[in-house]
DNA sequence: GTTGCACTGA
C-alpha cells in the first residue's frame, strides 16, 4: 500500500497491535495506575479457566448435536473439531471471532420459516464451502429474514460467495454478498488538537485489534502527520462498540461511527483524491518564505515549472509543479519532514478535486453510519431522530423500541459465554460481596469517576430485597410494580424512561430519567452532557449467588439484578444466565460458575465527598440502609 | 418480484 502514490494522509499498519492486545488480555498488562487494586489473574474466576467440565459446554454442543440430528454425512463433526487457522490451542471455537473478511451476508431467505428453523437450513447449506464460526439468522424492518455467516477463515467464505450464490435453499435462490461489517469509529479531539496516528491507535488500541487508521480528508490538517479527526476501522466489530461505548462520554474526544474505509489495498473504486504526480503541497512553511527562496530550495530535486506560494496568516503553504514525475517524487521523499528556514515542512502530492472526500463519493459530506443497536446517539432536543454529528447533522436509526428477532447458532466445544478473550480485569471482591467483575477494557481514567457516577443513576434506590421486603421508598413512586417480578428489577423497567417509545415526551433528559435523585446525581457530575451520559458496557462476573430465580409468564427464570444490557444502558433489565437452570424454585440460587454478562455493572458513587470514587453495588440485603441515607436528601 | 448488513426484555 505504500508504493503508491499516498491517497491517504496516512494509512499505519498496525503491527504489533494485535500483539499488545492479547497481552492486554491476559492481564499481564494492567496498568497499576489505571486500575488500582485489581488483579485480573487473581479475580478470574477458575472455573471459567477450565473447560472440559464447565457447564458452559453445554451451550454449543447442543446446537452441534442438532446439526447432527439433520446432517447425514456428519460434517457437524469437523465443525466440532476445527481449529481455526492461527488460533492459540483451539477449544475455545465457540468464542472465535471470525474476521469480517470472512463472514457472508445471505439474504432472500424463506420468510415463512422460523429463525431457528432458517438456522438450521442455512448452517447446513452453508457448511458444505468451508467451516463455520457463526451463523446469525436476523430480520430486517420489513421481517425479511438475511443470515451473516461466519466462517473460521477467508477462503472458505470466498468459496462460499462463489459457490453458494444463487443456489436454492428452502425453495429460494438465495444471494450471497460479503458482509458489510461496520466497524470504523470516527474520533476526534473535542478541543481542535492536532494528534498522531500513533496516539489514536495507543488509545483505541486498548480495545482491540486495529487494521488500520486514516486521517480525515476533509480535515484542515489533511496535509499533516498530526490531524484533528481520524477513521479508526477495527479489526472486529464488537471492539469498535465497545470502543464507541466507551469514548462517547470523554470530553476529551467526539466519536462516532463511520461507513468503513475502504481497504487501500483492494483498489475498488476509484480513489476519489486525484493526485497530480508532477506537483508537491508544501505544508507548515515559515512566513517570510519567497518563491525565490523555494524554487532555489526545490530545484535541487529536478526542473521546477511553476510555484504558487499562499501566505497566510499561520497557514503558508505552496504547491510546487516540477517537470517530471521524478523530481516530484524525489522532493515528497526528501522534504516531507524536513527542515527549512527553522520549520518542519509537509511535503505531499497535490491533491486534485479535493472538495471529494474519500469518505464519500456521492456526498460532500462525511458519511457516518449510525451506532450499533440502540446505543443512544446524541439528540437534538426535539428528539427528532437527528443528532449533530461532527460534520453537521445525520439521520440515526434503530430508535427505542425497534425490535428484531433473531437467532444464533455457534459452533464449538465451549459455551459462547466461556471465553475469557474480553476479559482483563476484575472488580472488586470483598468479604460479603462477591458480586461483579467488571471486564475489559478499563476506560480512561480521567473520567472513570464519572461514568460510575452515572451509572449509579441506574442503581439508587431501584431494588427491593427479598431478604427484607423492604421496597425503598422512591418520592415519584416508580420503583415497583406490584407484579410479582418485580422485586429484581431496577427503578427504570417500572419507569418509562424519558425518550422511549412508551414515554412521547423526548426531552433532552433522555437518558436521565425524571427523578429527583437522578437529578442531584447529574448536579453531582461535571459534565457539560451529563445528560447523555450513559456508563460503558462491561463484560462482568455475577455469581450464583446474586442470581435470582423468578417466575415469569409461568416459567422460572433466572435473573441478575441491575444488569442493563449493553446497547439498553439506560434500561434496566435484569439479565439472564447463558443458560437457564432448571429444578430450581423462586428464590433458590442457581448453581454453577459465575456468569458473565456484558452489560454495565452495578456500583454506586461514594456517598458523600469524593464522587470520583467507585465501589461494587452491595446487595440490597447488606446496603438497603445505606441506600435510605442516599436517599434522604 | 422483495437488494435487506448485527441481535439479546418482556
Amino acid at each position: 500500500m505504500g508504493s503508491k502514490a499516498p491517497l491517504f494522509t496516512v494509512v499505519e499498519d498496525i503491527e504489533g497491535n494485535l500483539e499488545r492486545l492479547q497481552e492486554f488480555e491476559k492481564g499481564t498488562e494492567l496498568d497499576p495506575e489505571l486500575d488500582p487494586g485489581y488483579n485480573a489473574a487473581d479475580l478470574l474466576p477458575t472455573t471459567f479457566s477450565s473447560s472440559e467440565d464447565s457447564e458452559m459446554d453445554s451451550d454449543c454442543d447442543a446446537d452441534a448435536e442438532l446439526d447432527l440430528l439433520e446432517d447425514d454425512d456428519n460434517t457437524a463433526n469437523e465443525t466440532l473439531e476445527a481449529v481455526p487457522a492461527g488460533e492459540e490451542k483451539s477449544e475455545d471455537v465457540c468464542s472465535f471471532r471470525g474476521r469480517p473478511s470472512s463472514c457472508v451476508f445471505v439474504a432472500s431467505l424463506a420468510a415463512a420459516l422460523s429463525d431457528d428453523e432458517l438456522s438450521a437450513s442455512v448452517t447446513k447449506h452453508f457448511e458444505k464451502w468451508g467451516t463455520l464460526a457463526l451463523i446469525k439468522v436476523l430480520r430486517d424492518p420489513s421481517n425479511r429474514p438475511y443470515a451473516f455467516v461466519q466462517y473460521t477463515n477467508d477462503a472458505d467464505a470466498k468459496r462460499a460467495l462463489k459457490e453458494a450464490q444463487h443456489t436454492i435453499l428452502n425453495g429460494r435462490t438465495i444471494r450471497c454478498e460479503p458482509a458489510k461489517v461496520n466497524r470504523t469509529l470516527y474520533i476526534a479531539t473535542s478541543n481542535d488538537t492536532e494528534i498522531s496516528s500513533k496516539e489514536v491507535m495507543d488509545m483505541l488500541g486498548k480495545y482491540g485489534e486495529i487494521e488500520q487508521v486514516i486521517g480525515d480528508n476533509d480535515s484542515n490538517y489533511k496535509k499533516s502527520n498530526f490531524n484533528r479527526a481520524w477513521f479508526c476501522q477495527f479489526a472486529y466489530r464488537d471492539d469498535a462498540i465497545r470502543a464507541y461505548a466507551n469514548l462517547r462520554l470523554s470530553p476529551n474526544w467526539i466519536v462516532e461511527w463511520a461507513q468503513n474505509i475502504e481497504h487501500p489495498s483492494d483498489g475498488q473504486g476509484e480513489p476519489s483524491v486525484e493526485i497530480d504526480k508532477c506537483s508537491i503541497f508544501v505544508g507548515q512553511l515559515d512566513g517570510k518564505v519567497t518563491k525565490e527562496l523555494l524554487a532555489e530550495r526545490f530545484s535541487n530535486h529536478g526542473k521546477v515549472a511553476d510555484i504558487v506560494l499562499v501566505l497566510r496568516a499561520g497557514n503558508n503553504f505552496a504547491f510546487i509543479r516540477f517537470e517530471t514525475e521524478q523530481a516530484a517524487a524525489a522532493a515528497v521523499e526528501r522534504e516531507n519532514h524536513a527542515v527549512f528556514m527553522d520549520k518542519t515542512m509537509h511535503v505531499q502530492y497535490r491533491e486534485l478535486h479535493h472538495k471529494k472526500s474519500r469518505f464519500s463519493s456521492q456526498s460532500t459530506r462525511l458519511n457516518l453510519a449510525p451506532p450499533p443497536v440502540n446505543l443512544p446517539v446524541r439528540r437534538s432536543s426535539t428528539g427528532s431522530g437527528y443528532f449533530k454529528g461532527p460534520m453537521g447533522h445525520f439521520t440515526h436509526m434503530g430508535g427505542s423500541g425497534y425490535h428484531r428477532s433473531y437467532s444464533t447458532s455457534s459452533f464449538g466445544s465451549k459455551g459462547k459465554f466461556s471465553g475469557s478473550r474480553s476479559l482483563s480485569l476484575a472488580g472488586e471482591r470483598t468479604s460479603h460481596t462477591p458480586k461483579f467483575f467488571a471486564g475489559a477494557p478499563p476506560f480512561e481514567p480521567e473520567f472513570a469517576g464519572r461514568m460510575y457516577a452515572t451509572s449509579a443513576k441506574f442503581d439508587d434506590n431501584s431494588y427491593s430485597s427479598t431478604e427484607k421486603h423492604t421496597p425503598v421508598s422512591s418520592p415519584s413512586n416508580q420503583t415497583m410494580n406490584s407484579s410479582s417480578h418485580g422485586e429484581a428489577k431496577s427503578v427504570f423497567t417500572a419507569t418509562s424512561i424519558s425518550g422511549t417509545s412508551e414515554n412521547p415526551d423526548h426531552s433532552s433528559t433522555n437518558y436521565a430519567p425524571k427523578h429527583p435523585h437522578r437529578r442531584s446525581m447529574s448536579h453531582m457530575i461535571p459534565s457539560p452532557s451529563s445528560a447523555h451520559m450513559v456508563p460503558p458496557p462491561y463484560y462482568y462476573y455475577a455469581y450464583p449467588e446474586d442470581c435470582m430465580m423468578q417466575q415469569y409468564d409461568g416459567k422460572l427464570q433466572s435473573y441478575v439484578p441491575y444488569v442493563p444490557f449493553p446497547y439498553y444502558p439506560e434500561s434496566s433489565f435484569v439479565g439472564y444466565p447463558p443458560q437457564a437452570p432448571t429444578g430450581l424454585l423462586p428464590g433458590m440460587i442457581p448453581p454453577g460458575p459465575p456468569y458473565m454478562y456484558y452489560g454495565i455493572p452495578p456500583v454506586v458513587p461514594n456517598a458523600g465527598d469524593d464522587h470520583g470514587k467507585t465501589q461494587p453495588l452491595e446487595t440490597p440485603a447488606l446496603s438497603s440502609s445505606k441506600h435510605e441515607e442516599e436517599l434522604d436528601y
